[in-house]
DNA sequence: TTCGCCCTGTTACAAATATAACAAAATTCT
DNA sequence: AGAATTTTGTTATATTTGTAACAGGGCGAA
C-alpha cells in the first residue's frame, strides 16, 4: 500500500481476533471482495454480511473512523492508489471449454480462494510456524480429522524425510489417547480441522494444550473451535461450487510449509534425502527417472 | 460486467466526442481516477470536475442508468470483477510478505501450473472420464503409490459417499494383487502416477489392462509410462520451487472430478449423502456446525 | 437458578444526498 | 441582431442513508 500506512483490511485483520462473532462475519464479508463491498451503502452490506445495520456503524467507529463515510472515504483513497491499471480481460481456462464448464467454474473457484486465503495470511506467523516445525529439538505431531487426514497424512509423509520424531494421529482412531502420554510443553501439534469440526479432534487439542504444548492449526474460513487453543492458525477459503468443501488451497499452504521447512537446513535436509534414495534404489521399488 | 459487455469507462470514451463543454469536463475528471472518483458522492464529484450537481446527474442518465445509484452499483461489480480477477497479476499475493517470499514464490508457481495444465486438458474426454467414475454399473479401483496415494484416497474417500462398489488399491502394499483376482473388461480403473514413477503401479495396470479394465490415468506433465495403457491421461504440471513437486494441480483435477461426478446422478447423491448424515449424526463424531 | 453485563437488533430521528423544477446564460439560426 | 433552442446553474423538495437511543437476548458469575 502507499507508503507504510496500514490499509483498512490490515485493521481489520488484526482485529479479527478479538471481535465478537456478529463482527467477524462482517469483517470476513468486507474482506471477500474487498473494496467494492465497503463502497456500497451501509445497509447493503449490513444485508449480506447478514448483520444488522447498527453493527456495521459501531465497528466503523471500532476501526478508528467517526463515521461510515469517512470510512468509504479512506477506502476510495486507497483504491485511488492500488487501481490504476485498466480492467483485465477475463478469459477461460480450459481453452476449448464453455465458461460454464466445470472445470473453469472450479478452477476459478479455486484461485479465487487462493487469492482470498494469501491475502489473509501473515508471512511471518507463517515463517514462525515453519520454524517451530523445522525445530529438530521439539518432538512434532500432526493431527488431521476424517477428511482433512489426507492433509495430515501428506504433511506427515514429508515432514517424515525432513527430521526425526515425528508422529501422525488419526482423530478419528481410539487409539490417540495413548500419544498423547507423553506430551509435555516442549511439543508441538499441527492439527488440521475443517468443518464438519469434530469433537475428537477439539478434545485432543484440548489436551495437548493443557499439557503445555504448542498448537499450529490449518482450519477454514469459518475456524474450528481449536483456534482458540493454538499459538497460530491459517484459515483457508474452501468454497467451491461443489456439495463438499475443497482442501486445494490447504493443500497450497501445507506444499508451501514443506518448501519452506526444508530450506531452515538444507545441509541436514539433503543428507536425509539422499539416504532417503539410497534406500528406495535398494529396494528397487522405484526406476530411474529418465 | 461479465464477458463482453462495455464498461462505464468504456461507454464514456465512446460518447466523449459528441458531449458539451461541461460534460466532456465531468469525463475527463471521472476518469482520471477511475473508478474512485465516481464512487463517492455525486456533489463530491460535481466539485472536482468544477461543474454543478445537476449536470453529473444528468450525464449519468444519458448514459443509460436511472440514477447515479445506480451508476454506482455498476462501478462496484467492474471493481469486484476486476479485483477478483484471478490473472490480473498482482505483484504479491500474501501482501505485506517481500515478493521473494515463499509464499509469494510457491503460490506464483502453483497459479501457472493450474493454467498450464487446464490449457491442456480436453473437456470432451474429462466429461467422458467423470461419466466412467460416475458409472455404478462398473466396478470402480482407484489406485495410488508412494506419493500419490495422498490423492488416491482423497478421490476414494467422496467416491465411496457417491456410489457403491469402490475399491481403494495401494500399490506400494503386498497385498494388491489379491484385488486383481476378479478384475474384467467391465471394470474401470482410476490410477494416479507421478514420478517417481513406481514399478509395482506400472506392474498392476499391465495386468488391469491384460484383463480388459479400462484405465483412467493422473499423471504428471512427463507422463507415466502407464500411460501407454490408459484410455484417457490427465497430466498436471508439478513443478514449483521445492525439492518435490506439488500434487495441488492434480488435487484440483480430483475435486472437480468429484464435482462433476456428483451432478451427473444428483439425487441418488443426495439420498446417499443424508444417509451419511445421519450416520454420522448417530455416532457424535461430529458438532453441528453453527 | 438468578443477577448483571455485554452483544445484537429494532425503532425513530436527523443529516446527507439525489432528483426535479425552474431560471439564467450561452449558443445557434434566420 | 434578435428570437429560439440548448446548455448550465440555482433553489427547493423528496428520498435515501447514517446515527443515536432504546430494548431484547444470550452468556457467564455468583
Amino acid at each position: 500500500m502507499a507508503d507504510g500506512i496500514l490499509t483498512i483490511a490490515d485493521r481489520i485483520h488484526s482485529k479479527l481476533d478479538d471481535m465478537t462473532r456478529a463482527e467477524r462475519q462482517l469483517a470476513h464479508s468486507i474482506l471477500e471482495n474487498y473494496p467494492a463491498s465497503g463502497l456500497g451503502p451501509l445497509a447493503a452490506l449490513a444485508k449480506v454480511a447478514n448483520v444488522s445495520v447498527p453493527t456495521v456503524a459501531r465497528m466503523v467507529q471500532k476501526l478508528g473512523f467517526k463515521g461510515y463515510p469517512e470510512f468509504q472515504a479512506e477506502l476510495r483513497e486507497e483504491l485511488k492508489a492500488t487501481v490504476q491499471n485498466p480492467i483485465a480481460k477475463h478469459d477461460t481456462w480450459a481453452e476449448g471449454a464453455p465458461s460454464g464448464h466445470v472445470l473453469n467454474q472450479f478452477t476459478d473457484a479455486v484461485i479465487d480462494n487462493i487469492r482470498h486465503t494469501l491475502a489473509q495470511i501473515d508471512p511471518d506467523k507463517f515463517d514462525e510456524a515453519c520454524a517451530m516445525v523445522a525445530d529438530q529439538t521439539k518432538p512434532l505431531y500432526i493431527v488431521g480429522g476424517r477428511v482433512s487426514h489426507t492433509l495430515a497424512e501428506y504433511l506427515f509423509l514429508h515432514t517424515q524425510i525432513l527430521r526425526p520424531n515425528v508422529t501422525h494421529i488419526q482423530s478419528t482412531s481410539n487409539a490417540w489417547p495413548h500419544y498423547l502420554l507423553d506430551v509435555g510443553p516442549n511439543d508441538v501439534f499441527v492439527i488440521f480441522d475443517v468443518r464438519r469440526y469434530e469433537n475428537n479432534t477439539l478434545k485432543l487439542a484440548e489436551m495437548a494444550h493443557a499439557c503445555g504444548a504448542k498448537i499450529i492449526l490449518f482450519t477454514d474460513q469459518w475456524r474450528s473451535p481449536v483456534h482458540q487453543l493454538a499459538e497460530i492458525s491459517f484459515s483457508g477459503r474452501i468454497v467451491v461450487p461443489s456439495a463438499w468443501d475443497s482442501v486445494a488451497t490447504l493443500m497450497l499452504l501445507v506444499e508451501t510449509m514443506i518448501a519452506a521447512v526444508q530450506n531452515v537446513d538444507w545441509d541436514d535436509t539433503k543428507d536425509r534425502m539422499e539416504q532417503l534414495e539410497d534406500m528406495f534404489d535398494q529396494t528397487k521399488l522405484f526406476r530411474k527417472f529418465t
